[in-house]
DNA sequence: TATGAATGAGGATTCATTCAT
DNA sequence: CATGAATGAATCCTCATTCAT
């Protein structure tokens, strides 16, 4: 946790401070980003530095802190607010474009989250074991849906948790490799939406019958 | 590519120093692994690790290459060899289950590939530009597929090859955490499977009236 | 060109700097010059050493740098802008004495530049190709020298420049090696000024005639 | 001095020995010259080095001990036994003119000569304190010039000897870089000479009356 | 609180020389 | 004698952190 000091700062400077964090930690991993460079690129004296934080990490998490409450802002809040009024389907579309758009808009953010993902010791150094999982809350999103009767029940929802965990990293992947994709991101999203809900077998030939 | 001299050296000795690269590349990335400790595991002299290797990223380089070598053993390539005599799933399903092995009896050794993923410029490095990507395979699986007429012809293959990947992935991580899932092996395989092939739609209800 | 750090030091902390890097490279060629040594023969940790230089060849610049400074210091400037009073003779005659002095009453200074001269790779480092010659200076006052009639006009002034630059050098040595000549200065000067005036040809024999 | 070991090999094999070892300190100064570089150039394995040699040094003093009879070959030994036979500028143009084909035509010798030149404390090492110098070898050759009536018989012979050591010098460096004079070789001698002999000055004014 | 210099613990790499076979 | 692997001291350089003002 950053020192008084650091929150005492006039808004400009404190933001420069961030910025500079940001782009550094964008650019490389903790381990080999230079609190040096933070300094130097928020025009801060090196020694200013500690007066602000404990130490590289302790700017890190705050960093980290930061990100995940922006990432929350891209969230409609609103529509999490009144779950219960919205099919599961409907609920996964606008998490997942509202990720997109996250990924789209703050690239450096995203990125920083994702090197964070590859350090394990790192990770739980930064979230302890309250890991505040992204599991946890899609496991609700398909209690709900199960219950709501739009989700074949016989599926298992620790594993489908987690598999929507990993497609939203590949929606922002995608976008971090900057366009291998050429569809526009509602398409994607729509198209992997159509996969999540009916897989890709061909049902045309199997329901031939019908 | 290590020198002459490391593969001069008798077995046990070339091992130990192989297991010591193992152990200090998946604890640490690239750039935090110090060779030191490299040596020291190996029981050899920092010298020593000079006349082997042309730098330390010589030996990442050759680490790599072991284990790419390693889970390619790790593929039945008689089935690979002989695609055309199998279906889409059944292909998959193969794919699956061997990762999934790999990922478990070698989780040192996923543990490194995993992280030369995250560092876009060392990975270039060491496979140059002819990446031979898991998507390619992906796709030319999904063409077969249709052709075939296993899968619906209306899928993006770019797209879901991509997801496709992302999958093995998922599977790699779950191992990765250890055991955070308490399904067994094929059991998880084949739960993945079904939701690829079907998605998770709530199909009873959906075709009640058929 | 040394860092900010390095001007902003107390005179007395940069002095010892510079003398301890003038007796390193004064004993020992650029690449024998240990950091380390000069580190500790200015009392300054070896962290330091780097606030104030980029590394060892930025000191290295910079202190052939201060040698020129102080070289040129040594030269009688007002005699030079106003060359076009003084007669050949006279102009080499201070050029040498000049010279002669730099070297006797700063011979470590002397000992790098020669050392410098004979690392080519590192002496077009250091000057780049504008290498501002004592050659072309020499050229220079031949061209005078013959147009002035001072000197034989059938002369060859390239490969002259070059022998006068050569026994500038020659001086140098003398004093380099410590006195291995008994004579005082200005005899010196005054012996090599009359060989090259009428080289040592038995000249009373030759002209008995006259 | 190489040990026996050395002496017995085949005459091949040691030749190309003192061929690496030239190629190598003709390329680097005795500090940087790389044993490993030698052996590898002459095809021997690292410990037969130090079978030969008991060292760096006991090498480098061996091939300047040779570099100093191959520039003895080069003299006109005919001449110097009988040079009482000779003149002053005789024997110097001779001396000069096989100096400078020396340098042509063995110049890495000669880098390796002049790069020791430069290193006091290992030229001492090498030669020790009967430096047998050039210098003994041009006084006895002017006082012979004066006893004959050929030279000046004021000019300081201690003086002079090492002027024309020096000149010796220049001749070497113009062919060392490499044609930067555009006159054939006898010529640069004979204007060299005719320098000596008559220095500079325009003696046809000084004479005009005569 | 701000500053920026000082520190020193690493860490990679080189290479002469020794050693074991 | 030949071989070539083994050794480890030396050296440059980086950078997080501390300190003095």
């Amino acid at each position: 946790m950053p020192k008084d000091t650091f929150f005492n700062l006039p808004d400009e400077k404190r933001q420069r401070v961030i910025d500079a964090a940001i782009d550094e930690f964008a650019e490389r991993s903790f381990h080999e980003a230079r609190v040096t460079a933070i300094a130097e690129g928020a025009g801060i004296a090196m020694g200013s530095f500690y007066q602000y934080f404990e130490d590289k990490k302790d700017l890190f998490k705050y960093i980290i802190e930061l990100i995940v409450k922006e990432k929350l802002a891209y969230i409609n809040q609103d529509m999490m607010a009144n779950m219960q009024n919205y099919g599961f389907f409907q609920l996964l579309r606008e998490i997942y474009s509202r990720g997109l758009r996250f990924a789209k808009e703050r690239p450096r953010l995203l990125a920083i989250g994702l090197s964070l993902t590859n350090n394990e010791a790192l990770y739980h150094e930064v979230y302890g074991d309250h890991v505040q999982t992204s599991d946890d809350f899609f496991r609700k999103l398909l209690a709900k849906g199960i219950a709501d009767g739009d989700l074949d029940p016989t599926i298992d929802p620790i594993l489908v948790a987690r598999l929507l965990t990993m497609l939203n990293y590949a929606l922002a992947d995608f976008v971090y490799e900057d366009g291998k994709l050429d569809l526009d991101d509602m398409e994607i999203i729509d198209k992997m939406l159509n996969l999540i809900e009916n897989g890709i077998k061909n049902r045309a030939a199997a329901l031939g019958g019908c």
